[in-house]
This record gives C-alpha cells, sequence and structure tokens, in this order.
DNA sequence: GGTTGCATGTAAATGGTTACATGATTGT
DNA sequence: ACAATCATGTAACCATTTACATGCAACC
C-alpha cells in the first residue's frame, strides 16, 4: 500500500487535511499497522487532487497556513475499492528493540534493562491511546482490527513485565561465565 | 539498522554465505522481526569486506557458482557493539492485512473470511517454524525475543480464530441495514 | 515438465524519510 | 525561554525491493 492508498482510505473515513491524516496515522485508528510522514503524504494528496480522486477547500486562517480540507470523489472510492482487491502483500516488522535484544552478549545488562522499560513503556502508551478511542460509531472490522491491535500491545508489555527480571539474572550469569577465566 | 549492521549480526552468529544470511531472516531466529533480500545482501556484504568488517573465503562448487562463506573480523565486531549502542528507532509495522479489514464495507465478505484465513494461516505457520528452532544453544536474550515473537503469533492466531465467525456476522448485519434501503 | 532449492550478483525503479523553509500561538 | 501544536510544502538523500541474468540438480 503506497501513500497515495492509504491517504484514499483515510479520506473515505471523512474528510480531513494532510495533517489530520498524519495525525490518524499517529494517534488514530490507524496508527498500529501503518504510519506515513508529511514528506508522503502532502504529494500523495496532490496527486490524488490531480488524478481526480480527492478535491480540497481551502479554509483560510489567520496567521497560519490555508487549511485544505481533502474530501474523496466517487472516483476516488472506486480507486479505492479497487485497490484493496489487490492480493495483500505479507505483513512487514521491523524492530530494532528486537535486533539489538538478540545481541545480548555484547550489550552491557543496564542497557538491555533499560531498553525493555521503554519498550514496555510504548506499548503501554499504545494500550492507552487505544483504550481512549471511541468506537461506538465504530464498524465491526475496524472494531475487530482495534482489539486485536490492542491484545496484542496488551500481550508484549506482559511478556516484558513477566520475563524482564529472569532474563536479566540469566544475561548476568551467562556474562559471569564464558570466555576467559572471567570472575575476577 | 542497515543491511550492514543486520549482515554483521547475521555474521556474528556465525559464518555464512549471502544466501544462509537470507535463509535466518527469513526461516531463522531472526525471521520475525527482521527481513531482508539479496538485493541489499549481497550489496552489503561487499561493502564489509571493503571496510574490513568481515573476509570470506571461496568454497569452489561443480556446477553452480562459488559459495562464498564470510567471517565477521575483529574491527566488524567492534562496529556491530557500536552500531548496538545507538538509540533503537522505534518499531515499525506495516500490514496490508489490517489496511484492508478496516475497510470490511468495501470489500465482499467472502474476502474478508479469506483473508482471515490466509493471515491466521501465516501466523500458524511460522508459530510451527518457530517451535521447531533448536535454542538448547542459544542465550537467554535470543530465547527471549524468540519466545516473544511465539507468544505474539500465537495470540493474534487465537484471536483471528475466536473472533472471525462473529466479525463475518456483523460485517453482513450491517450490509443488510444501511445506505438505501436494502433487504430485498 | 514445472517448481523449488542452491548460489551470486547488478541495475533500475520505487518510494519513503529527513531536513529544511516559514511562522504564530499556547502552554510550561 | 523553550517546546509543542498547528499547518503546508519541497528537495535531497537514502535504502530497499524488484526484476533480470545464469544455471544445475532434485523432487513431484
Amino acid at each position: 500500500m503506497d501513500a497515495k492508498v492509504l491517504c484514499l482510505g483515510a479520506l473515505h473515513r471523512g474528510d480531513a487535511s494532510g495533517y489530520e491524516i498524519k495525525k490518524l496515522f499517529e494517534e488514530g485508528d490507524f496508527s498500529h499497522f501503518y504510519e506515513s510522514s508529511f514528506g508522503s503524504i502532502y504529494p500523495a494528496l496532490n496527486k490524488l487532487v490531480e488524478d481526480g480522486l480527492a478535491v480540497f477547500t481551502e479554509h483560510p486562517q489567520d496567521k497560519r497556513p490555508d487549511k485544505k480540507v481533502y474530501s474523496i470523489t466517487a472516483k476516488g472510492r472506486e480507486a479505492l475499492a479497487e485497490a484493496l482487491k489487490a492480493p495483500a502483500t505479507p505483513d512487514r516488522y521491523r524492530s530494532d528493540f528486537c535486533f539489538i535484544m538478540v545481541f545480548g552478549d555484547l550489550v552491557p545488562p543496564d542497557r538491555l534493562s533499560k531498553l525493555i522499560d521503554v519498550q514496555a513503556a510504548f506499548y503501554k502508551a499504545n494500550i492507552v491511546r487505544m483504550e481512549s478511542h471511541d468506537l461506538a460509531d465504530a464498524s465491526a472490522s475496524v472494531r475487530f482490527i482495534h482489539d486485536l491491535g490492542l491484545e496484542l500491545y496488551r500481550t508484549a508489555a506482559a511478556y516484558l513485565d513477566r520475563n524482564k527480571a529472569k532474563l536479566l539474572e540469566e544475561v548476568r550469569a551467562e556474562a559471569a561465565r564464558p570466555t576467559t577465566r572471567a570472575a575476577e
């Protein structure tokens, strides 16, 4: 899914400015499975307008750039539906956290500990944020995906809490043993 | 983490060819949190050699390109340790599955059903694969990350199994109601 | 006879992030 | 004072994926 389809999806849920679309990916319903930066959103919106898939109205504002509120067009909705028909590419997940952790023997235990804390805090912040989403008017499928994300974050946070102490013990024990004599 | 650091990490775990590194990301211990294609691995390995972070020995083979087995150097290990000190960039997750699902109202229920099945099958295949990994000789931190991944896959697979039928019911009920009169 | 696995590599195309440019207002 | 929020946009840079090139052996 490229930025254009992502924006089309955002607009399908309601009119929005580029700035608001960014927030949808950062804090809104979409935050747990996609993200996007201004550098990809603004050019994508321009292209959507060019192609007749969206239109915008300018809302002048005092002392601040005019706000451009975009709306999806009928043609845009068709294009979105079309894009949704394409085979889903496999999920892509990349985690520096996991990568660094895997090399526990090259990283001081204190850093491992801090990394876990930061990661757990990240999961917990997401949980709090997602719990605050108002899904009263949301469709079943939106709730379905929302709750999946929430459950995964909860599982991950709980795992870190539950296993942190044990890991640090083991890592310290491993460090005290192998290579040269150590201990000293 | 760019391809060079990823390769360095792979080589830290033992000598390997480019082909084998690819497999590590595809099926091995690293599969659930990073991936990489040949197009990034081979150039990365060449650069590592150029920079003295890795060396290789050629193993001639019959009727097939020579196999180049790479080893990390002391300097390479230093570079890896250095890279691991950098602040971890936040996890990045992108899922076409979630994106498509969220637009349940634009997608035929049968397709939703199939999408869920494929996604569940994907999780389950990962679970089976990861369960087969031999972690007898693995460090505590490798096991820690491995088990986290396994638990997340299990949670996701169970969630899909548990909620699929209900979702499809709700989606069909929603389709039968709104917009125009429908029902007919 | 077709697909998968082994094995390396390059080049083009893709597409996204980061940094910059601009700037007022509100909160700490 | 400083950071964050609001608000849009461009351009350079970066990295990766995809497709191509080559080719045998083994399995189904």
